[in-house]
DNA sequence: TAGATTGTTAATCGATTAACAATC
DNA sequence: TAGATTGTTAATCGATTAACAATC
């Protein structure tokens, strides 16, 4: 919630908060800014930066309470606090995001997928409905079908041949951010922020460097 | 295949090369490197730098030529080579990233899946066949059933519960690379590579600042 | 005490942006 | 010519790492 988190901090807070997870099943009441680093392989100084961003405070020669650290990491990203989506494309990827279980838990609430594919209209995802992708301007905006809810957010996981067409249709639907899963650079107006999900580019970075 | 090239620039040069195809494609001879900085809303000096790696030059007056950029970026990041590698865990996630055309493209060239599913055993998703998880190291370090090629990369698709017990089994295998799609850290041996796919945090990030 | 760990400052490193001469 | 664009250097900005006093 805090526009002046880096980026980078915001990325490595969510592995941390994985890590402190794991710690709470495996009964660990402490872990030291050393071990967290050791995991990510990362500098220890870096995590200990990191933590004092959320205002959480360790302990000499134990280090940091695993479900103090935990609940404010909670509370500096503001993943409490839930935020609506929609999903457009069922196909497998929007299935599994749709089945995603880590998204609830840290504040992304998908309401609802879209599709085109007749057979699977008014079928169920993890107990979220598919509705036909022509009906979303009516369901995003003057129906409000969905709980109510304005829904701002849309993870686009359609074929990469459809993607420019299911931009325009989700600006005109209201929608302020697009999470583009499909591997084409989307062109949209200045007040609609797209976040590329480059897995290309993940990947070559990975076998590169 | 070149170590120097910086992480971010890597990432940018593979928006530039999907602009260029869909300039192709749109039958553009030329593009600026204003025209690409416009669509990815980032400055221009920075997309002149990250060309400047690949030593493609352009035309005052006109921009780059868009054929001759593309191959350029393409002998940069040396995508031609293609890199073998097994996904694990043939879910929907899995499935989807096992037809991501684009792969292909980039030089990641899936050659089999491995799921613990017994009904999903000898099927085939776009043409890779599905073997049992329990034959993974038979395949990847022995027999060989695939085009004996040397396999070490593999996309973790798993569920959250199984991926620790899948990574131990990958690193038994021969991989060095793993390229973490689920919610978890890992905990491997400092010769075997994790890129965590971190969706929660780039989506945090996203809707945040 | 000796040793381990935090919290924080300073130093380093790298990435982005600004600026502008050169060019066509 | 005037204007647009590259290529590159310099300036700025931000992120990471090193170092170490304070603490228990």
């Amino acid at each position: 919630m805090n526009a002046s988190i880096p980026s980078n901090a915001i990325k490595r807070l969510t592995l941390y908060h994985h890590i402190l997870s794991d710690c709470l099943l495996k009964g660990n009441e402490y872990i030291s800014s050393q071990h967290i680093a050791e995991l990510l392989k990362i500098d220890d100084s870096q995590v200990r930066k990191d933590i004092a961003l959320c205002a959480a405070s360790g302990k000499t020669k134990v280090g940091y309470a695993v479900l103090e650290l935990k609940k404010a990491i909670e509370r500096l990203l503001g993943f409490r606090e839930q935020k609506a989506a929609f999903i457009i494309g069922a196909g497998n990827l929007g299935s599994a995001l749709a089945k995603h279980t880590d998204f609830q838990d840290y504040g992304l609430d998908i309401v609802a997928l879209f599709d085109n594919d007749p057979t699977k209209i008014d079928t169920f995802i993890n107990g979220k409905k598919i509705y036909p992708l022509p009906k979303l301007y009516q369901v995003a905006t003057h129906e409000n079908l969905v709980n109510k809810r304005k829904v701002e957010i849309a993870l686009l996981t359609v074929p990469a041949a459809a993607a420019q067409k299911s931009a325009e249709l989700l600006t005109q639907s209201q929608i302020k951010y697009i999470w583009n899963f499909t591997p084409t650079i989307l062109s949209v107006p200045d007040n609609v922020r797209v976040c590329n999900e480059n897995l290309v580019g993940n990947f070559l970075d990975f076998t590169n460097n």
